[in-house]
RNA sequence: GAACACGA
């Protein structure tokens, strides 16, 4: 039923997995939903083996996954590292549908840049016609995992000549771009950009990934002055 | 009713 569902996810959500599992194994009907349900809460605590199990076992059971369902196994594939599975649905969904939907494409996106294939992150990309915000963001967020600063910088540059807004966590990918390659006055501007050209407020992480990248570019007088300046102390 | 990007 819906409200079985909403429980699993609840019990997810407050990690209580043994709950969760307990539920969802008594639950006498079994759609599409409460399956996923499940399957999130194994991502959602990072036991993707299981979450790859439960899977398989859907799937033994003739049941068909949805577009959300595939989220989740896309999501376990990056936490795992499992290229391979991430190619397998990719080439699956493209064979059976024209166009990808915009989440499945966002979560192949992330899913091959935690891989480690930002080659295939960027097909997937250039598939879409409307990229939004969080394809954008997940496509920095990948160059900078892989430690390519300088190609975060260029998307973003691309993305804004494509009128479309970032937003905070836009930006955390972007300072985190620049503590990796060490650039110090592109992280500022961008820190001072984010509230002055499109009013976001910094929020404790913002604050945390600035102190990163001072501190780890040597630049401890900027750093002391940040701290005066900041809300809230550090932790 | 399940689901996407940052997360030390």
């Amino acid at each position: 039923l819906f409200v079985n569902s909403a429980l699993l996810t609840m019990y997810g959500k407050c990690s209580s997995l043994e709950d969760a599992q307990c539920m969802f194994d008594g639950l006498s009907q079994r759609d599409v939903v409460s399956w996923t349900a499940m399957l999130a809460a194994y991502v959602e605590l990072g036991q993707e083996d299981k979450a790859l199990q439960l899977y398989r076992q859907m799937q033994n059971e003739g049941v068909t996954p949805s577009d959300i369902t595939l989220a989740c196994i896309l999501r376990a594939c990056s936490s795992a590292g499992i290229l391979k599975l991430c190619r397998q649905i990719h080439d699956s969904l493209v064979s059976t549908s024209y166009t990808l939907s915009p989440l499945l494409a966002n979560t192949l996106i992330h899913a091959y840049g935690r891989c480690g294939s930002m080659v295939d992150a960027r097909s997937v990309f250039d598939t879409m016609p409307q990229p939004s915000v969080v394809s954008w963001t997940a496509l920095i967020a990948g160059y900078a995992r892989e430690g390519n600063s300088q190609a975060s910088l260029q998307c973003y540059e691309e993305m804004q000549l494509a009128c479309t807004r970032p937003n905070a966590v836009t930006f955390l990918s972007l300072l985190s771009a620049c503590s990796h390659a060490g650039l110090v006055s592109n992280g500022v501007q961008y820190f001072e950009s984010m509230t002055r050209d499109h009013g976001i407020t910094p929020g404790i992480e913002h604050y945390g990934s600035l102190v990163d990248l001072l501190g780890r570019a040597g630049y401890f007088t900027t750093l002391q002055n940040l701290m005066l300046t900041m809300p809230m102390p550090p932790d």
